[in-house]
RNA sequence: GUGGGCGUAGCUCAGCUGGUUAGAGCGCCAGGUUGUGGCCCUGGAGGUCGCGGGUUCGAUCCCCGUCGCUCACCCCA
């Protein structure tokens, strides 16, 4: 038999100990955060119904599903964790209580070639708000996206986030080019969050392609291109009628942010729409201030989601944090943490004569809720107190044939390096 | 899919326009202390030089193929 690949499939990865460490570290960091917003933690399988989550809108994400058919079922590996949410709230829409306030770290898969910040198994967190119609709850989501930058040494010099709103685009093409086809509205945004980075005479041949789902005319398709340039809300606001009500939200949502105390964390920028179908409102991303890499996270309004997938209508909007780009950002500004081991106690037994004192000792500190490593096999002092260094423990408790005869541990502090006795059976 | 870079010890890499026993640092193991860590010193193990073919007296080095990794582009969460 040959010997198996030592490299996991490409695109995954695999964590060693340093590097769960690390992750856990992240993770931890996720989670304080959801704590302090009172968000609520939720998972869900990794393997749902391919069916949740194939929708028509040209969307990349759903291109890229991981998917496969076993015993008649079409399964797919979730490439996001909002589909999941959605069916969640589905299912027991009767019961809650809303607004729901719900976040959870998923792992999440999507086929697709390899280029730096993405790979084909990442880990997001994501935080929702399901049954809150008002910009209130953006603001909330938002700033818990900038408390955990705060967290983890980001200021807003490192990283900024953009935001605008579908709504506002939405009203104004429904007031123009979409007039007769709002069906159109959601593939164009698809196409349009390509912008950045196809440019401009690409974004206007996806949208004049007869093939396609939009089929603008060539001026139209301009028309829409030039829209998204503009500089400011005010600009923006002057584009579409009074009393517009993506305007005033967009405008409530800044002031409310603005309350957070986060007026230099967030900018309007008109051509941030996002590449999923389902966003409805608001819709934001979070960017390095280099440049140099892929958005941070993102998300959005969703309102119209649950419906889409044959339920009750309830607003909803939430973000997803990936684990990949955030740790690349933070390597290269020197802020991703060595987290180090830290064990509390090693507990050494000579011989095989002092083993049952040992593990007797080791369980009572174990009792206690101490961390305790038990040496396991039969090694020299010298390894012993080598390796409790390593693993950063605090105290190595030593039990020898003269510490046994006298009923006693000798344990020794590593810091300072200061030993005393203290009683096997106190 | 296109183009570039790279595959040499467990890891990061060096190897001078092809030459004799392929090296370093870190890590690992052992010893320097018959029962005491970090630092230091000494020694050791560990390599089909990704794989296959070719050129050559001779290939880690040159050529072809192949597999893998990686970066950029294409494409896009």
């Amino acid at each position: 038999m040959s010997k198996v690949e030592l490299q996991p499939p490409r695109g995954t990865r695999d964590f060693y100990p340093e590097d769960l460490r690390r992750r856990a570290w992240l993770f931890d960091q996720f989670r304080e955060v959801a704590r302090r917003f009172a968000f609520e933690e939720v998972d869900a399988p990794v393997v749902e119904h391919a069916e949740l989550f194939t929708r028509k809108a040209g969307e990349e994400i759903v291109e890229q599903l991981y998917h496969f058919t076993l015993h008649d079922r079409h399964l797919a590996l979730r490439p996001e964790m909002t589909p999941s949410i959605a069916r969640m709230v589905m299912a027991r829409a009767g019961a809650l209580r809303l607004p729901l306030r719900w976040f959870a770290i998923t792992q999440n898969w999507r086929y697709e070639r390899m280029t730096r910040g993405r790979r084909r198994e990442h880990y997001q967190w994501n935080m929702d708000v399901w049954g809150e119609p008002g910009v209130a709850a953006e603001a909330e989501l938002i700033a818990a996206i900038c408390t955990l930058l705060g967290r983890l040494g980001l200021g807003p010099g490192d990283v900024k986030i953009r935001l605008s709103s579908r709504a506002l685009l939405e009203e104004v093409l429904r007031a123009d080019v979409l007039r007769d086809r709002p069906e159109a509205f959601a593939p164009l945004c698809v196409v349009i969050d390509k912008l950045g980075k196809i440019g401009e005479e690409a974004v206007v041949d996806l949208l004049t392609d007869p093939a396609g789902a939009v089929r603008l005319a060539p001026g139209a398709a301009r028309g829409v291109v030039a829209a998204l340039g503009v500089r400011s809300l005010d600009e923006a606001a002057q584009r579409v009628p009074a009393g517009s009500a993506a305007v005033d939200d967009l405008r409530r949502l800044f002031e409310l942010l603005a309350a957070y105390g986060l007026e230099d964390r967030v900018v309007f920028d008109a051509s941030i729409v996002r590449g999923l179908a389902y966003y409805t409102g608001t819709v934001f991303e979070a960017f390095d201030a280099g440049g140099t890499l892929r958005a941070v996270c993102g998300g959005g309004r969703y309102d119209r989601l649950l419906e889409t997938l044959g339920g009750p209508s309830i607003p909803a909007v939430g973000f997803g944090f990936g684990d990949v780009v955030i740790q690349e950002l933070l390597a290269d500004k020197g802020l991703l943490p060595d987290v180090a081991r830290a064990i509390d106690d090693v507990v050494y037994p000579f011989g095989d004569a002092e083993r049952p004192a040992a593990l007797r000792l080791a369980t009572r500190l174990r009792a206690e809720g101490r961390s305790v490593d038990l040496v396991l096999g039969s090694v020299k002092p010298r390894r012993a107190l080598a390796d409790a260094d390593r693993a950063g423990a605090q105290r190595v408790f030593l039990i020898g044939p003269d510490e046994a005869a006298r009923g006693v541990a000798r344990v020794r502090e590593l810091a300072g390096g200061a030993e005393r006795d203290e009683p096997l059976d106190p």
